[in-house]
DNA sequence: GTCCCCCTTTTCACT
DNA sequence: AAAGGGGGAC
């Protein structure tokens, strides 16, 4: 008892020694929330609630981790259950399944099934997608089911102008899913909102199942969500909750802010806890983010404090570009360490997008930094993986339609498009899975011999691999990869690669099975293995005990800190992002997740941007974030690039680097270029780096000409020679592969021996163009198939 | 049916 | 830049 009230706060204290009755915890960054939440259970535990009745939500694996971990130390051997949202439904779901109309070992699509399942949809209900787009429609239903909203609901709301195309697909989608004995991640939520809100006796059971109930990051929950929590504590109205509005990140995926601030009217007879001293950064970094945060309108305001010591100033940067700004942390990283003595584990670089990280690998692979990036999926989402993964969903649910289509002719066996197309329509028309279609194959109609052979057989193997369902997972896995025969098709298919990793991705799938197998000597099934596979993370990568600097987006470093913080790309479009900026809601969304950044800091925060940045293939000026503006700028340093006049160098990094590469000469780009001119007015610098030959003919040939060559060459595999092509022209000075962009117009080349020829395409005449040669950038103007220069 | 090439589209964050 | 879709050749 002692011990977990010693060296408490009075809020803390406050928090931790609530029993009963709804509590809002509003916890600003580094208040210790995660302390507080688990002393709590432990002293509920030490004051007599039974650990079987506390639930606590999170929303990400890691945290639910490490919240075990921590309760484990207080009190040890208690059965609190504690995990993400989607688990605990998932959970639930398994045992009340039949009562939404699927089977216990219903299966979980991930993102690409249910997009695939879309397609479908959309095909069977006839919808044409020219004025939308499957992504669309999928975001409008996914958007529905965070707010409870049926298919009936949906289309039932019509406006006068008929149904939208969501509202027909919607039905439809939902029927498949069904008949697939399947649920995509919103359903998990979705299903069990419902269930609980039409079975006032499954509700009141489960409510006092769950007597305690305790969520994390509520800011971050939907509608869906707050009304499990709700139906779960009405007769019990133990909950308590979580969370920092001004943390609130995911309004995209459908939570709602209002939940949070809103709790105090759903329940008046609340007890609010306001955590505001911070005990993780500097003044410096906590005024910066204070600064930041009290320019959004709708929030409550809290009032933050610390007693760290002042540390150093926030610094604010300008790079010249996205390398130089990889570069340029990198050093500084590598220097610390070096002079400083501090570890690879205490720095994280942070983005907004996952696109971003990629400069900043090579710097850190260059200056040999070990590092861990933190988009988990990546492994799950290998070809190879999702293969196998297929086959084992299948044994495990023979109606997972996507994981027959994936696997029926994977490895090939004769079982072509237009085979599986006339399975899925007979399978749609009797509304029976695939793999049933493909046992009934002889009722189908409009199919060859041959192609009804081959369905046979497969299925045939399939009945053989599920005999094998309850075996160990390990065995399982091996039996399907011998049975198919999978090593000897992926060999095939990557002739030319040394991409040889694909085969070391089985191997590590199977010891994956093996571990699984190990965990769960008894209670290990097939359906949580899938269940789990399903449900990762991006944010579980993460690992604090491995002495590696972190790369990962903003939004997976909430919950986290780290001494030395780098967020980069603070640009205007990016940060915030040009999809969200538009709205109010958007726009304050961006700058709580820059708050978010800022306050993961502990002793040293850097913000940087560039003047030049390069995006989709393409180099273009960036604009600092307007968030800049509204942070204490007297009070920070800010640095303009020094090495301004270096440049990017294409071939020092290329994408193709070995692992093992020997780190080039760092100063050949400086040694071999003593042009330019002028400091820091980086405009048009990309221009000014060399002499370039000029080239100020065009081509002359017309368009049917141009094709006819493209057609003969492609014929020969030979140049033909003479040509007068713009490539001919161009090829006339050293010339790498070369794509250009402008308005969805691209320039394309092929080249054939030592020759090349270009093709352009696209409607209208008169676009420019931009050509990247190895030696720099030139622009085009394009008038049909011709090249004209116009800036060289 | 399968493979390969070309063109078009994509457009963030995550369970 | 990268991936998906369509169409042609074998």
């Amino acid at each position: 008892m002692d011990a977990i009230l010693k060296g408490l706060t009075e809020p803390q204290t406050e928090a931790v020694t609530h029993l009963d009755g709804p509590l809002l915890i509003l916890a600003g960054p580094g208040s210790g929330k995660t302390r507080v939440v688990t002393h709590r259970i432990a002293h509920m535990i030490s004051q007599g609630i039974p650990a079987s009745q506390i639930a606590a939500l999170t929303f990400t694996n890691k945290a639910a981790e490490e919240m075990r971990a921590r309760v484990e130390n207080l009190a040890p051997g208690k059965a609190v259950w504690m995990g993400t949202f989607h688990r605990f439904c998932a959970q639930l779901l398994r045992r009340y399944a039949s009562m939404v109309g699927l089977s216990e070992n219903y299966s979980i699509y991930d993102t690409s099934d249910s997009k695939q399942a879309m397609k479908r949809a959309i095909e069977v209900a006839k919808i044409s997608t020219s004025h939308t787009s499957p992504e669309q429609i999928a975001s409008t239903i996914s958007n529905a089911k965070n707010r409870l909203v049926t298919p009936e609901m949906m289309l039932s709301g019509a406006k006068h102008s008929g149904p939208t195309m969501a509202a027909r697909v919607y039905p439809v989608y939902q029927q498949q899913l069904l008949t697939a004995n399947a649920v995509d991640f919103d359903d998990l939520l979705f299903h069990i909102a419902l269930l609980l809100k039409e079975n006032p006796d499954l509700r009141s059971e489960l409510d006092s199942r769950f007597r305690y109930i305790l969520v994390d990051e509520y800011q971050d929950t939907n509608l869906a969500q707050y009304a499990i929590v709700r139906a779960l504590s009405i007769d019990h109205p133990n909950l308590s909750v979580t969370g920092d509005p001004d943390q609130s990140i995911y309004g995209w995926r459908g939570a709602d802010i209002n939940n949070i601030l809103d709790f105090e009217k759903d329940y008046p007879a609340v007890k609010t806890v306001r955590l505001e001293q911070n005990y993780r950064s500097t003044p410096n970094i906590l005024r910066a983010a204070d600064q930041l945060i009290r320019n959004n309108r709708r929030r409550k305001h809290k009032e933050l404090f610390t007693h760290n010591d002042e540390g150093d100033p926030v610094v604010l940067r300008i790079y010249e570009n996205g390398y130089q700004e990889a570069d340029g942390i990198a050093d500084e990283i590598s220097d610390a360490i070096q002079v400083e003595g501090l570890r690879p584990r205490d720095f994280a670089i942070l983005y907004r997008m996952n696109a971003l990280s990629r400069s900043v690998e090579h710097s850190m692979r260059r200056r040999r930094l070990a590092y861990q990036i933190i988009n988990g999926l990546e492994f799950y989402q290998r070809k190879e993986i999702k293969d196998l993964l297929a086959y084992l969903h299948l044994i495990n649910n023979p109606k997972h339609d996507v994981a027959f289509q994936r696997i029926v002719n994977t490895p090939t066996r004769a079982i072509g498009a237009k085979t599986v197309k006339r399975l899925r329509e007979y399978a749609d028309r009797h509304h029976i899975p695939m793999l049933e279609a493909a046992r009934n194959v002889d009722a189908v109609e409009g199919l060859a011999k041959r192609s009804a052979t081959a369905v046979k057989k497969f299925v045939e193997m399939y009945e053989r691999m599920a005999i094998k369902a309850t075996a160990t997972l390990e065995d399982l896995l091996r039996y399907v990869v011998d049975e198919t025969k999978y090593e000897a098709y992926l060999l095939r298919s990557v002739v030319d690669q040394q991409d040889s990793s694909a085969v070391a991705n089985v191997d590590e799938f199977i010891t994956a099975a093996v571990e699984f197998d190990r965990y769960h000597p008894d209670d290990g099934s097939l359906e949580l293995f899938l269940e789990q596979a399903a449900l990762v993370a991006d944010t579980d990568a993460f690992e604090d005990t491995s002495d590696r600097v972190t790369l990962m987006t903003l939004h997976a470093a909430k919950g986290l800190e780290f001494p030395r913080v780098f967020i980069i790309g603070v640009e205007d479009g990016l940060l915030p992002h040009s999809r969200s900026k538009d709205t109010d809601s958007g726009f304050e969304e961006e700058r709580r997740l820059l708050f978010v950044g800022i306050t993961r800091g502990k002793e040293r925060l850097q913000l940087s941007c560039c003047k030049t940045r390069n995006f989709r293939g393409e180099s273009r000026p960036a604009i600092s974030s307007p968030f800049f503006n509204e942070l204490p700028l007297g009070e920070m340093k800010k640095i303009e690039s020094e090495r301004s006049l270096d440049f990017f160098d294409d071939d020092a990094y290329d994408d193709s680097y070995p692992e093992s590469w020997d780190l080039p000469d760092e100063d050949t780009a400086n040694d071999e270029t003593p042009t330019d001119q002028g400091g820091a007015g980086g405009n048009g610098f990309v221009k000014e780096k060399k002499e370039k030959p000029m080239f100020d003919e065009a081509c002359q040939l017309p368009e049917e000409e141009l094709k006819e060559i493209v057609q003969r060459k492609k014929k020969a595999k030979q140049p033909v020679a003479g040509i007068q092509t713009a490539a001919d022209l161009l090829s006339s000075g050293p010339v790498t592969p070369l794509t250009a962009y402008r308005e969805g117009t691209q320039v394309r080349h092929d080249e054939y021996g030592d020759g090349m020829i270009v093709s352009v395409t696209g409607r209208g005449p008169k676009r420019t163009a931009t050509i990247r040669f190895d030696d720099g950038e030139r622009n085009f103007r394009l008038a049909f198939a011709q090249l004209e220069v116009i800036d060289g």
